[in-house]
DNA sequence: CGGACCATTGACCATAGTCAACCGCCGTGG
DNA sequence: CCACGGCGGTTGACTATGGTCAATGGTCCG
């Protein structure tokens, strides 16, 4: 499990600053890996987890199922991130979390966490700063919901991603693969299936980028953002990186 | 500053336990008292504060402003809450911070926080958690945008604060004051204003609840959480009280 | 008394939702 | 091998929810 040291030790200075006993501390972790199949739960809403998930492959997302039986997708997450921090402190999770494609994690149980975080409080401070940015991608969600015109919304959904998925070095110049289907995109966006088709070939129309089978294609990111009205400033990363 | 002394600690009592010597520890912060207008920023979008805002008296609302001028808000808050907690290690603002009626806060300087997470882990891990339940109602508000109808949405959100409300004793039984307006909903719930007023009245005509002049009456509790399809659990409360 | 602000109402409109059909692709099994 | 079924995506016709625009009323305050 050294990669998965190497993948969460990455993701954590692309905010934070760790030293040399920080990163070895955090290998001293112990990291147990499992495969999630497509659409399997990695996490069970309602569930009181004593380890935490660290994704170290593949896409997972977070979301909730409301009484009606409607899906609401709360946030994607890429190789590095940590879905479910919040266990470390709130015993019992409010949401579930599936895989999207196939995906690996590593699984590290809280109590060694916890006890890391008392030796080294710097390294707390990397993760508590790791769910920091985490509610203030939800904070943005809320303006993208509540504010946010269709066509905007969306255009707003993939800047997030693809910007979140460059800074983690998980694209190819303009192109990126996400294991995300127009279903996933209604129960993102709070629209309906049929908007999302016809709002995708909008998106299309304007020449900015292009998402079909799987893959992200920006062609004028600048333009694109200028749509969506995305400023990236509130995922609060070190090295925003050109684009 | 006694007095904030013990609303901050009677708040994070509500989710967190201390022993003697972390509320001791929390005694000696410094905070200094500001009074603040109605309609006046605490906060303002942008800013890089070296101080945390703790919540005495009145409320206080976050809110984002995009592009196209429209505003957003995020959340409200009551006596006892830490508005922008997440500066201690976020540097920069995304959002605003505003009082609604007349507010009272205490200013804390990060660093003597910081300080005391070195010397009094479990301290760091309350205020820790006051943020992950700060992210799960963020996430609620999300399911609230995205994935109920607007009638629900409005039931929902005067669920939670009136069970917020509730929880940290600021209500006479089945009624709450809010200085919260119709247009303040609008920016909230993502609907137009006179969509508020319409919606508003159907709420009414449920027999439920009633909210009018800054005053909500709640009429019926458990079926109006019906209609909110309200679960209180994602705010982790301890003592839940019976309503 | 006049103006500001908030709430309310009515008439009309537009965006997005519902319903339903169809297409293309792929994997499976007769 | 090909037929079938399932799934994801696409399209069209119609509907409905909520938005826009505009006017009115009430209350507080200067």
């Amino acid at each position: 499990m050294d990669r998965a040291h190497d993948i969460l030790v990455r993701k954590l200075k692309e905010h934070s600053d760790l030293d040399e006993s920080d990163v070895e501390a955090l290998r001293s972790l112990a990291k147990t890996p499992r495969i999630i199949g497509p659409h399997e739960d990695v996490v069970i809403q309602g569930a009181k987890p004593r380890v935490s998930v660290i994704l170290l492959h593949g896409m997972v997302a977070r979301y909730k199922v409301i009484a009606t039986g409607r899906r609401q997708y709360l946030s994607f997450h890429l190789a590095g991130d940590w879905p479910d921090a919040q266990t470390l402190f709130l015993e019992r999770m409010d949401h579930g979390v599936c895989a999207l494609g196939e995906a690996l994690v590593a699984l590290v149980p809280h109590e060694e966490i916890i006890a890391l975080f008392k030796r080294r409080p710097n390294v707390g401070f990397a993760i508590w700063r790791e769910t920091l940015i985490d509610a203030a991608i939800f904070r943005e969600a809320v303006v993208r919901l509540g504010a946010r015109p269709v066509l905007m919304r969306m255009a707003h959904f993939f800047c997030e991603l693809y910007y979140r998925a460059r800074a983690s070095g998980l694209t190819k110049p303009g192109i990126c693969q996400l294991p995300i289907h127009q279903g996933h995109l209604a129960e993102t966006l709070g629209i309906a299936l049929v908007t999302v088709n016809r709002t995708l070939q909008a998106l299309r129309r304007t020449g900015t980028m292009e998402f079909r089978d799987e893959n992200l294609a920006i062609h004028d990111w600048k333009a694109l953002c200028e749509i969506a009205d995305f400023d990236p400033d509130y995922l609060n990363l070190k090295r925003p990186g050109r684009l």
